[in-house]
DNA sequence: CATAAAAAGGATAAAAATATCTTTTAATCT
DNA sequence: AGATTAAAAGATATTTTTATCCTTTTTATG
C-alpha cells in the first residue's frame, strides 16, 4: 500500500519535526543512520517533498532542511501523494480496472472498509498530531 | 500490502473456482484473458499454488487446475501466504525494525488496527465464502 | 569577492518484481 | 507402444523500484 520509499520520507519527516525549525535547519547527513535510509536516496526524497512545498529547506551555507509551522500542519497523506502519487493510494485494492471507492468490486465491499479507514487516518493525520503527543512519537526512534 | 502477484493469483483462483472441479479442468489458455493477466505468468503463478497445496492441478491430456473440495475452503490469506510470504503480511507497515503486531510502533498504532482487521479479513474469507454468495462474486468479473 | 557549505539535478547502477520462453515430465488416447 | 496434450520446471528477459554517484547551482559568511 506505501511504498518503501514513502516510508522512508515520513520517517525523514518525523525526524525533522523533532529536531527542525527555521533557526535549526538539518543536513541529510545527521538524518540519514539515524532513520536507517541510504544518504543519497533520502536526499533526493527529502529534495522531492521539499519541492512539492511539503517540507522547506534553503541551500548553501547554514542551510538544510526543516520544517516551517506550516509544514507541520500538513498530513502524512500530503507525504504519501508526493512520494507514491495518489493514483497508487486511491487505486483498487485488486488491481482491478474501473474500480474505485465510488464504483467498488467484490474485494472492495471486503477490503475496502479498511482501506478507507486507513487512508482516512492518513488525510487526518497530521505530523503536529503525531509529535505533539496525541501519538507517542518517542517510540517510534530508532526508526 | 498486496503485491500484484497476489492479486493475479486470487484471480486466477477465483475463476477456477467457479469453473472448475475435480472433472473438469481449466487451462491457463483459457484464463488468462478474462482475468487480464499475462498466460505465462499466471501459468508460474498457478503451479506455485498447486506445488504449496493451494489448489490442484494434473498434467497431460485432460489435465489442467481445479478446485478440489478441500481446496475451496482455504482462506484468501493461504493465498497471500504462498504468494507473498507471511512476512510481507506481517511485517510492520512501516518498515520498522523489531517491530509487529504485538510490539507495535506509532505508526501501527494509528494503522495497525485497521492492518489487523485487513488481515483477519484475508484469513476469514474461503473461496467458498466469496462465490457461495456471501460475497456478490458476480460483479467480480470481468476482472 | 572568494570560498565553503549545502541542496538540486542528472545520469547511472543495482536489486526486486514482473513477465516470457524453452525444455522436461506426466497423463491420456489411440 | 507411440503420439499428443498439458502442467512443471528452469533459464532468461524486461520493467519498475530503489539506490548511488557526480556535477551544478545557490547561499552565507569571512
Amino acid at each position: 500500500m506505501l511504498s518503501n520509499s514513502t516510508k522512508y520520507a515520513i520517517k525523514g519527516v518525523l525526524y525533522l519535526a523533532l529536531n527542525s525549525d527555521e533557526d535549526h535547519k538539518v543536513l541529510v547527513r545527521d538524518i540519514f543512520e539515524v532513520v536507517h535510509v541510504p544518504e543519497a536516496y533520502l536526499a533526493k526524497l527529502l529534495q522531492e517533498l521539499s519541492r512539492q512545498g511539503v517540507i522547506s529547506s534553503t541551500r548553501g551555507a547554514k542551510g538544510g532542511f526543516y520544517l516551517s509551522e506550516q509544514d507541520r500542519k500538513r498530513s502524512l497523506m500530503d507525504i504519501v501523494k508526493v512520494i507514491d502519487g495518489e493514483r497508487r493510494v486511491n487505486s483498487c485494492v485488486m488491481g482491478i480496472h474501473n474500480c474505485d471507492m465510488d464504483n467498488p468490486c467484490v474485494l472492495h465491499k471486503l477490503v475496502g472498509a479498511n482501506k478507507s479507514k486507513f487512508i482516512k487516518v492518513l488525510e487526518n493525520t497530521t505530523i503536529l498530531d503525531l509529535v505533539e503527543g496525541r501519538q507517542d512519537i518517542e517510540e517510534f526512534f530508532p526508526l
